[in-house]
DNA sequence: GTCTATATTGTGATAGAC
DNA sequence: GTCTATCACAATATAGAC
């Protein structure tokens, strides 16, 4: 592993966990077994450097899925596929969303400097959904409302668990454990059922 | 106002839009038109100030409902009271859940140091639940389950809010601000439809 | 109680030897 | 490329006048 690699890696770990206010170069360098001054020298500033990390955790968080969508031609087969495959992904990054979101809401513009729209093909999933309401298949629902509404059942409990083991389960972490380990099924099976056909 | 009332809001402010590490003593000075000095003086230092910022915001998160419950009695009813009531709530203090769930995820032991479980009432809910399920009027599901993907639905788009406009919106606020009109009927809808009895 | 001035420490960044 | 030493400034906190 070169040196620069040994930097990103203790970088992400650091930015990470604590964010860009949170974070000091001097844990950082500690944690690649460093000193500062080598920080600099790779990059020039904890801006720059901050930025190597910040833009690929991002593009990782909006999973790129065009290759995988062209197998895929009906919306309850996406999310059957996607929902595991999310929940997997985020629960082996806890903490890359509440990153994320953090630094985005701290300055909103930092996702101008990044290529917007790449990896989640919404036009895709507008023509599967447009196709299984003219089937009868699933109500009507816009795009952006269902993707939002999947990403939010995945996110949130993984955002918010202190908050959840604290208030909902008592501080009991393996009350919160057993009930990650069921939110998979449980995430598909929620969304599926909100956009059944009427029944009447 | 005193000046106690005067700096608490000024910090509440502060820290609730920069956290904990992002707030400086002198910006809440500034907001609060008065100087770094004073605020030692009140509060013995920056965690002492934020403690009592903190703790009252994570009392608003998670709204007392105890009153309003005695007079509700079936699970549908709280639904489509509680959803809007939070909803507009929220819109109301649209950075406090990234703040409180931020600095959580920080420190998980703050959420020791507050009251536990105070306010959101997993006991009557259940009550509700259950009897619907007896009654068929809805299919079986986990409180914890029921109440985490409400507050999921309703706080993800909130808390998102750059994330989404970026990506989902192509930088178009209006059409975020259009979504968000109707997202507390949206939440309402899914929910109920995610629960409704099997049809067959 | 409120202020100015100052102490003290933390932290990003650079200089220069090797 | 990597290190030690140091600079420059930011930020929390305190001293002391009024």
């Amino acid at each position: 592993m070169t040196t620069e690699e040994n930097i990103i890696n203790a970088a992400k770990e650091v930015f990470v966990r604590k964010g860009f206010q949170g974070a000091k170069m001097q844990e950082i360098a500690n944690e690649a077994g460093i000193n500062k001054a080598l920080l600099h020298y790779y990059f020039r500033s904890k801006e720059k450097l901050f930025e190597q990390i910040f833009s690929g955790a991002f593009q990782q968080l909006i999973p790129a899925l065009s290759k995988k969508l062209d197998e895929i031609t009906d919306i309850e087969s996406f999310i059957r596929f996607f929902v595991p495959f999310y929940v997997d992904f985020i629960q082996k990054n806890p903490h890359l969303p509440q990153f994320v979101l953090h630094e985005l809401s701290q300055n909103p513009d930092r996702i101008r400097s990044l290529a917007a729209n790449q990896g989640f093909p919404l036009s895709k999933l507008s023509v599967m959904i447009d196709r299984a309401v003219a089937e009868k298949k699933i109500r009507p629902i816009e795009t952006h409302s269902l993707v939002i509404n999947i990403l939010g059942l995945i996110i949130f409990p993984i955002i918010a668990r202190p908050m959840i083991e604290g208030v909902i389960f008592n501080q009991n972490t393996k009350s919160y454990q057993n009930f990650m380990a069921k939110r998979s099924d449980e995430v598909v099976e929620t969304i599926l059922n909100s956009i059944k056909p009427q029944s009447n």
